[in-house]
DNA sequence: CATGAATGAGAGTTCATTCAT
DNA sequence: GATGAATGAACTCTCATTCAT
């Protein structure tokens, strides 16, 4: 596959995102992605087999990269503090996007495609990132900035915390001022004054 | 509809259950619960004309009523936080319940039909525990059993604190002891001693 | 499936016999069925999942069983060497028959399906057919009408120049005295009387 | 066409053999051969239109021609007799050979293109076959080597004996043995000696 | 000549929905 | 009420064939 289909895959990606987050994942069907694209039939397939793979494109694209995160963060010499405020910063705002329809879609991948299996892209990306913070609580703890005596746990906590926030936005609706509190409620945890 | 024609139906609502269960939301079919039933397809027809139609009543059967909780705990003359503790403990049981699809179904069947129409069966149930619960903790704090400066917001916060914790329940994996964590914070909110 | 059903069944049947007679085996979609029944798409999905499941029915039918005409024989009380004439012409006529593309079709089904599965319907039906040769054979033998050394061999040798014939009858052509000489031939091999 | 594009079509013809033996007639698109070729897509189009043509070039490369066994046994001086058994040998060894699926291949291809054309190119080479042998009878009958009253049926019944070999060998099985006692039925019918 | 991306026709298959019985 | 055969729309997927480069 050369440098112009590459292009052109990037293209379908993009295209294909629009339909993920105008109607979900199962309700999409690779007709519905070749009409989005304006391409045949035929053409999507030579670079798609299915729903599924274009999903993982997808996904793979919009993935908000805890780790990318904190790695930007280290690199501008941020105290761990600043950092777990930066990321948590970056989720709150991730959580009250409206119409974030990719996450619900997400659900209906994540349902479909067997949840247990750990190579499920949403599960490893939960793990990654559950990782991820992890080892930065754990640097917050070394050099006094934090308290805590679990830090895998408090990760997992955190980010399921998350998590449901995400879901509970797209569904119930959250006010900005419950997530702030959540909010409140993890740098608690973490023994971090609140601002 | 006589009194056979309403057991049939209720029968029909029964199968249909383990086939939402097992298989979630988008991907039943009416082929699917009609050989659930073993009833013909067109005598499915004569009581659901989809499987929305179907979800919907399989959900009515299933929800499970924080206002019956309360009720109930009311009719023992417990303590506003006696109820409290017994509708955490509740929650607690059907976010660890393993295999509940339903949870995961119900997201999909939100997803798809548009979850900002307020006559959503299941935003109508939250809103309507929200309600209860808004109730219970303005009984408690009148009572003095609880501290809680606004009870409509705590209420809220507290049931989708829930709600993400059965999602992530579902998909990413949590544990007793996290549920438990949740639990001590939500009593905390409410100025409740932790057991 | 109800009487009703069975008689549809067979009407299809017979009509994808017409269209494997016109076109042989693998040109034939479930398309070209479906238009010769002047039925629905999936009104034949109902009764047949594929063309191998048709060509197979079509097939049962068609077998001109070696084993009924020997059966008829004995039944009507003729000698082996009487019910060996018999099948023999039987045989003669199936050959000469103009038209047959159903062998071919049979072949084409047969090289499509992996001849070397034992329950290849034409194998086993072969092999049903040495079988009742052989038998027939060597009840001519212990009656003195025939004259072989080798039963089994003879019956598979007998078969196969059969099928032979009935091949090169659909392709390159065959008289009626080469058929002849080749049932002389087999007459001979039995040491039977040329008539 | 120059010499490059002679040598690029015999490749094409060589690496589609495999595929046609491989995979019959019918089942081949012009897609496995441009990957079997490692070519593009446009570039087997240059040289060849569809499998139908592809396969008669094939055909054309691999025919045995009973004429050339006939003319090199006369190049060595061979008696008619002799030539004679090199010929039935040297068929012998194509009845017998394992996984010839070309002959089956060469049956979906005669189906196909209606065998009733006498530019049939299989019929065409059964007819050359036919006449060659004739001419060795005649020849052989003559110089006394046989004994044949109509040496152009003689000729044509062994031939298709001989078809009907080569398809039934690649179906049903056929036996070393099975095939010595058509040789020799041959030999008896020209009244030669059996050696 | 050669490439390979692109097209679109057409085959297979599944199901919601209807309707005569 | 109940049945289940029948319909046809919709979707997936594959290739023969073309054409700009």
């Amino acid at each position: 596959m050369g440098e112009k289909s590459l292009q052109k895959k990037k293209y379908i990606v993009e295209k294909a995102k629009d339909v993920f987050y105008k109607s979900g994942y199962r309700a999409v069907t690779m007709k519905d992605i070749v009409e989005a694209c304006n391409i045949s039939r035929g053409g999507l397939y030579l670079y798609f087999t299915n729903t599924k793979e274009l999903f993982e494109a997808v996904l793979e694209e919009e993935r908000i990269s805890t780790a990318s995160v904190i790695e930007s963060g280290k690199a501008k010499n941020a105290t761990p503090g600043e950092i777990m405020l930066m990321f948590l910063d970056e989720q709150k705002k991730a959580i009250l996007k409206k119409k974030d329809n990719l996450t619900m879609a997400a659900y209906e991948y994540m349902f479909e495609n067997k949840i247990l299996e750990t190579d499920n892209p949403i599960k490893k990306s939960f793990l990654e990132n559950v990782s991820a913070l992890e080892n930065l609580i754990k640097e917050g703890v070394e050099q006094e900035w934090m308290v805590c005596e679990d830090a895998a746990e408090a990760a997992k906590n955190i980010s399921y915390t998350i998590e449901g926030l995400k879901v509970s936005a797209q569904t119930i609706g959250v006010s900005a001022e419950a997530v702030d509190r959540e909010i409140e409620y993890i740098m608690g945890i973490l023994g971090m004054v609140i601002k």
